[in-house]
DNA sequence: GCCAACGTTGGC
DNA sequence: GCCAACGTTGGC
């Protein structure tokens, strides 16, 4: 089992749309990054657990945590002509994008807000907290983990 | 709204 | 295959 970071805007998708309908498999779909689809297509497992990041928004921080209930597929986005991520140069035959599904596990108490993550040494080599930082699927250590959940502990 | 950082595109 | 131009991300 591994552990995940994924990054989305609020107003697209929430920790709070996922908590409103728990039982329910959330299309995880938009990705249109070659080393974040790389680790959605590659490397994600069922049941991994996921930091749900909340960007563009503020403050951004990590607000809950959500897990892998289905593995790569293609994104349908891909071939809809009406999405904003539609891509003319991907085919049923040869997909180029991929998706995941999600389910929500746990909302935090209070989100983790970046800045937090940036004074808290040990996160350092997180692509996460470096600047100019754009990758939105990225792993997270076992340690990185840890230490993520204790600051959550900590504030709450 | 600004803009630094970065990824992608396309001409050569 | 280089690299300038361009578009996007995302914190501030």
């Amino acid at each position: 089992m591994a552990y995940w970071l994924f990054k989305t805007e609020p107003d697209e998708l929430s920790i709070d749309d996922l908590a409103a309908e728990p039982e329910r498999n959330f299309l995880w779909d938009g990705v249109r990054n070659y080393q974040a689809r790389n680790f959605l297509r590659d490397q994600v497992q069922l049941d991994d657990l996921v930091f749900i990041y909340h960007s563009s928004c503020k403050p951004p921080g990590i607000a809950g945590i959500a897990s892998i209930s289905r593995t790569a597929y293609p994104d349908p986005t891909q071939f809809d002509s009406s999405s904003l991520y539609f891509d003319a140069k991907a085919t049923e035959q040869q997909p180029r994008w991929v998706a995941v599904d999600v389910r929500y596990k746990q909302k935090f108490g209070k989100l983790l807000p970046l800045d937090k993550l940036k004074k808290f040494g040990t996160l350092e080599q997180m692509p996460l907290v470096k600047k100019g930082n754009r990758l939105s699927v990225m792993p997270v250590s076992d340690t990185e983990w840890q230490n993520i959940l204790s600051l959550i502990h900590d504030q709450d």
